[in-house]
DNA sequence: TAATATTGTTAGACCAATCTAACAAAAATA
DNA sequence: TATTTTTGTTAGATTGGTCTAACAATATTA
């Protein structure tokens, strides 16, 4: 059974893998709030236990267990939140720090138990997809605020980024999931939108455009 | 913040000087599955942390702190066992074993809604008393099936054994949480007693009298 | 291409939690 | 009381996960 750091490492590198293709030491040891040498030690524990592909210098990869063991964490992770959610009325940002502990938690009974009792939930609160019980990941392509024309009028259906501090500023600007969101104008050179929700007007810069997905 | 270990260890010291209030080394070390000599080391740990008392050869106590903190591990695996079988239909044997894992996430806000959720119970499906958030635990006096008249019915309120073993046995014979026992007879000689439960008569040990708990 | 900056690796150390093996104290018993 | 058994302690080793400091490989840029 592998320990919390091992299934907190191959999370890692599975959403980081996913969107850049080209992971280092030093990004994972950033993400992980860890030093590269001890990503490196990690590394290599990882590849003994044939979770990843990795040579020296090289570049890292997961291999089918490590993946189907990330998707695993990632599954429970998701529903733990949905849980946190819907049933104990925790707020979009509450989640994630405590569903991060009980991602860890080894019992497939509970999971699966879990997944009945909310009803079989097929994206978590933040709108991300939650892998099946046999680790298949719905790909999710999805277009972000950014790219939405000035004028027009779109629906939050999720965030890129889980910290609480953006989602904090999410709520604060007025939004939830579901929300509408018309996009009045944008300032191409400074690289700011004005947006209307519920009828309250904020500026916002491109970052926080980027990692607003809507429908 | 306490390590895991740390909470078991306190717990279980928490449990033992309750019903024997004279705990050693060795015994601790079978409740824990370590050898005397972890144990030994790890009440330093403890002592060294103002957790307990203890002094070389001499007998080891909770102190306020370790106290307080013990009940809270204990209020939140009697929390989640009854949310288990409550809401996620655990079985009576089956939510020691899943809580024992949970009992360690740590988010006071979690257990408080939970607690909520689960409309603020006062006992676990064993039976048992759940503290309150002030780590307060209701005293409970319990008589045993053991203690029972032969001509009477009683109902069973709790077990004092929460293995799954012992829980599968008392499903077996017929037992769940309120079920009525009428003692048919018993030979002292053997210690051994005759019970029926809805009507199905059941042979059982002077030992598994005295781990039914009955109102 | 040589110098510099970035990125990755290794060696050696530390801490928590465990172990085994040897020893010491206390309790039971002959 | 002397011997034996039980119980508790210590010393030294191991493992997982982390660190710092030094070094090596690769990439960037003057």
């Amino acid at each position: 059974m592998l320990s919390q750091t091992e299934e907190n490492y191959l999370k890692a590198l599975f959403h980081l893998t996913s969107e850049k293709s080209e992971v280092g030491t030093n990004e994972l040891a950033a993400t992980l709030n860890v030093k590269p040498a001890t990503v490196n030690d990690m590394l290599k524990r990882l590849k003994e236990k044939k979770l990843i592909n990795y040579e020296k210098y090289g570049k890292i990869s997961l291999i089918t267990l490590g993946r189907k063991q990330a998707l695993e964490v990632i599954r429970k992770h998701r529903l733990w939140e949905t849980f946190l959610y819907e049933k104990l009325e925790f707020t979009w940002d509450e989640v994630h720090e405590v569903a991060e502990q009980l991602e860890h938690i080894h019992s497939p009974k509970l999971i699966e138990k879990l997944d009945k009792f909310l009803n079989f939930p097929e994206v978590d609160p933040h709108g991300d997809a939650i892998p099946n019980s046999k680790g298949e990941l719905k790909v999710q392509v999805r277009k972000t605020l950014a790219q939405v024309a000035v004028g027009k009028t779109c629906k939050i259906i999720a965030v890129k980024d889980n910290s609480a501090s953006f989602l904090q500023y999410v709520v604060k600007v007025g939004l939830g999931l579901s929300s509408k969101i018309k996009v009045i104008s944008r300032q191409e050179f400074d690289e700011i939108t004005e947006i209307e929700v519920n009828g309250k007007k904020s500026i916002v810069s491109k970052k926080f455009t980027e990692n607003i997905f809507i429908a």
